[in-house]
DNA sequence: GTTCACCGTAAACAATCGTTTGAAACTTAC
DNA sequence: GTAAGTTTCAAACGATTGTTTACGGTGAAC
């Protein structure tokens, strides 16, 4: 029993220290203590903090981008099923079956997307790139002709632009419901929220191109 | 020359590498350093840490504020002017006027909006609700009349996305130029960005309210 | 010229960080 | 039961962190 509990002992506290604090506000003392192993354990298990941050991210995207990769195989079956929202709901669906019912679990790793974004931490985004960065590009191969008349350049913007509203949301999932429930008197359901939030980011998709085009010359300089 | 000096180039250097690097991983010797003053100084003239990272939002927060409002101001007195693309120009050009044509320092900002929301760090949003959640307040007053037929809840939530949208953005600013010039070959104006980041942000509210309604029941449970 | 308040400086402080060490405890195999 | 290999452990390491101290310098007030 001892190494594979171990590990996964760290695994977990860290992932949710990581997602609580960030990554240079969590020390391997309080991962280790919450883990209940050995402050040694994570230098002989994973050789450094940033092993273990990896292995962290590692653990959470590897059944979450083959479970994208299999639907998207299945929706490349039926080509004129594809469109910006079934690409979306693809996300969504994978997330939810990949790692259940467990919310806690899914809005943790959110956020540890958004900060593997923001927090400094180069490592982490060129482990990610490296890793599934195949992945990312073949939806972006299958979203670029759902949005016919878009250029390269509003294509690459208007993506990361919903891909910042679903990791924003995400990752303070917890933080926006309590302020929801306080402004509207509702928390507002997983399902009404996601919906909400696809619908959003597909609206943007949709109309950001033909809206900007007017506004301002693409000289994208 | 003495004390406003110091002040001013420990704030332009904690500026920097604040935006660079985030609050945790920029130490109070590197920005000395930089900065060209004593260690002790930040202690002497801030009182701490944290003290300065206040401060550092406040000097780019206040005029900023200011500029926000006395353009709200305006735009009350032409009521029939009101509506979300007009909302949303007040925000992009207010940030254009107050810190006018140095891109650098406008982008340093736009990354420091960014950590504040996503660095754990409590105090600074703290701070930052405190001194100027009024401003909010009133900008989310006159958001409500341009979305009708939104329910309150699908209000809050679309505009914490498009909330979402615009910090994401802002506070990966540089990695996201630096992923497009290599995906695409462009790396895009800041005006181009701020129009399409501002017609994605448009489209979402607009659209969302109207798509979801089929989608979802309206439980909110 | 002395006083006084303010500012800059070098040095040290205590605390915490990630990492390493060397030996004990354990498991496995023969 | 012994040897080999793996995992755990307490303790220490060197480095870095934010903060404080004690002292030197400056310039205006009177």
């Amino acid at each position: 029993m001892a190494q594979k509990e171990t590990v996964e002992r760290i695994l977990d506290a860290a992932e949710a220290l990581f997602a609580e604090r960030g990554f240079a506000e969590t020390s391997l003392r309080t991962i280790t203590s919450t883990a209940g192993v050995n402050l040694a354990a994570v230098n002989y298990h994973f050789g450094s903090k940033k092993a273990l941050i990896q292995a962290v991210f590692e653990r959470f995207l590897e059944p979450l981008v083959a479970e994208i990769d299999q639907r998207l195989g299945v929706l490349e079956q039926n080509p004129e099923s594809i469109n910006v929202e079934s690409l979306l709901k693809v996300l969504s669906s994978s997330i939810y079956d990949v790692h259940g019912r467990n919310t806690n679990r899914a809005t943790a790793f959110m956020r540890l997307l958004g900060l593997a974004y923001t927090q400094s931490q180069a490592h982490v985004r060129n482990f990610i790139a490296d890793r599934y960065g195949e992945a990312f590009q073949r939806y972006a191969r299958l979203l670029k002709p759902a949005l016919p008349g878009a250029t390269d350049q509003e294509l690459f913007w208007h993506t990361h632009f919903a891909l910042g509203t679903a990791i924003f949301t995400m990752s303070n999932f917890d933080a926006l419901r309590a302020m929801a429930v306080n402004d509207t008197g509702h928390r507002g359901s997983v399902d009404f929220i996601v919906s909400n939030l696809t619908s959003f980011m597909a609206a943007g998709l949709r109309n950001a191109s033909h809206d900007v085009a007017a506004a301002v010359g693409h000289d994208g300089t």
